[in-house]
DNA sequence: TGTATATTCTG
DNA sequence: AGAATATAC
């Protein structure tokens, strides 16, 4: 039998290790069993947000019933740690006549290092691995300057990128055929948690694609993108984080539905930010290790356990900083407008280290993305690829009053501040602040932002 | 995908 | 006085 291993990409549609394992399957007629394998203990190790796991699981059992009707079963198997991966296949080796093993390649260090184990012992048992190239727009390392190496900048990371896809777009794949082999069955496993109760993200790929085509208007996502109490963003980040949907995908239905010029539309521009932060980690292992892209970067921050907390719980006394961390905790995502206000604050505001945020983010959010969130927060602190210098620093009030104008997003995360006016809800005065039980700003903005520019200009 | 400030413009 | 614009950080 041959072994089609799911790891990130959970979906059923272009997806290039499923296609190439069934037609491997049909081609030997044999059967195909999907695995399945959960690390609790690594997810903690990685800060993976409880909620995303719990989406990850939902969205297995989501799965299995639909590969069964191809006729792939399912095993699902819950070992603590990526060391013990390879146990999982000596088990598996012990019961079954593995001929083939496929997966999708990963780029992140403690996976590859997962991966090359497996790989190593299946050779040893001569068991062929395939590992295909996961259905990005394109494959990393695939845009290098002329000279050589990664672009540092995005803008003409991005040309190129176009260009590039424009001369070799492959379309998204469709279902693989059904597996000719006999279904085996169900096979014996470690369970799920399937118990999902958040209307917010729905499971599987259909939810996805569903969301997806009713996103797709980039008029609509340029006006509103930036306005947090607007449902102006596509909401498929946890499904692109998990492969629930591809970037493919995505990329497919804006075309479908603007043609050529989706590639100058803004929501397609953060498509290709999202594959730059994952070329970055491909071409920078370092940042995997929390070591800041830009090597000589000013790194030895401040640290204040008050200041963290404040800003963990959204207690900082600054209206939109405190409805995004609020946000946060209570529907596991964060707009994105707000998630570049509260890194800034806490990165270039409070001097504190992004690392700090970095973990806070991934432990929290159900779309949590290595390459994406470090890409951010580097992006926030000065630390990373960013065109524009230190000097870019976000006011939160003024920010506030120009995305929020109505305070509408405030009072939906801090209730305590719902009576106040649309004028004084970005800012209250002391006394409100006293009468409404909402905390006194845990920094001086001005001087805040004058003691960053001298540190950062040390730096 | 920024902000603060000085300067000029407008009514 | 407030808007628009230019410039430096």
């Amino acid at each position: 039998m041959h072994i089609i291993w799911f790891r990130d990409d959970l979906r059923l549609t272009d997806n290039p290790a499923l296609t190439a394992a069934v037609n491997q399957a049909n081609q030997d007629n044999c059967p195909l069993i999907a695995l399945f394998i959960r690390c609790p203990e690594q997810d903690e190790k990685h800060h993976r947000a409880p909620a995303q796991a719990d989406f990850i699981d939902a969205n297995i059992a989501d799965l299995i019933p639909r590969l069964q009707k191809i006729n792939i079963s399912s095993m699902v198997k819950s070992v603590p740690l990526f060391d013990h991966v390879p146990a999982v296949f000596e088990s598996l080796l012990d019961m079954h006549a593995i001929k083939k093993v496929f997966f999708s390649r990963n780029y992140l260090l403690n996976e590859q290092k997962r991966d090359q184990a497996v790989i190593e012992l299946l050779q040893q048992h001569q068991v062929t691995v395939q590992v295909k190239e996961p259905a990005y727009l394109l494959s990393p390392k695939s845009i290098e300057k002329n000279s050589g190496g990664m672009y540092h900048v995005f803008t003409p990371y991005k040309k190129q990128f176009i260009q590039q896809i424009k001369n070799s777009y492959e379309s998204p794949l469709t279902m693989p055929d059904q597996v000719k082999n006999e279904f085996l069955g169900e096979l014996p496993g470690d369970s799920l948690c399937v118990d999902w109760q958040h209307p917010w993200w729905p499971i599987g790929e259909s939810a996805a694609r569903q969301r997806l085509c009713q996103f797709v208007d980039n008029q609509r996502y340029h006006k509103l993108r930036d306005y947090p109490a607007i449902s102006g963003t596509s909401k498929l980040s946890p499904y692109l984080a998990l492969g629930i949907i591809s970037a493919r995908q995505c990329l497919a239905q804006a075309l479908k539905q603007q043609g050529e010029s989706a590639f100058e539309s803004t929501w397609v521009s953060e498509l290709i930010w999202r594959e730059f932060y994952h070329d970055l980690v491909a071409f920078y292992p370092r940042l995997v290790k929390h070591k800041t892209f830009k090597t000589d970067a000013m790194d030895d921050w401040h640290y204040d356990e008050a200041i963290v907390k404040a800003w963990k719980t959204g207690h900082t006394g600054f209206p939109i900083i405190d409805a995004g961390m609020r946000q946060l905790k209570q529907e596991h995502w964060m707009h994105n407008r707000v998630r570049m206000l509260t890194a800034s604050f806490l990165t270039k505001l409070c001097l504190h280290d992004w690392r700090i945020g970095e973990q806070h983010f991934m432990a929290h959010l159900i779309d949590g993305d290595f390459a994406s969130n470090n890409g951010g927060w580097q992006w926030s602190s000065a630390t990373g690829c960013d065109a524009a210098p230190y000097f870019r620093i976000f006011n939160p009030t003024t920010q506030s009053q120009k995305f929020d104008e109505q305070g509408e997003y405030i009072r939906q995360y801090v209730p305590e501040l719902k009576e106040l006016s649309n004028k004084e809800i970005h800012n209250p005065g002391e006394q409100q602040r006293r009468d409404c039980d909402y905390p006194a700003p845990i920094i001086d903005y001005k001087q805040a932002r004058a003691q960053a520019l001298d540190w950062f200009k040390s730096g």
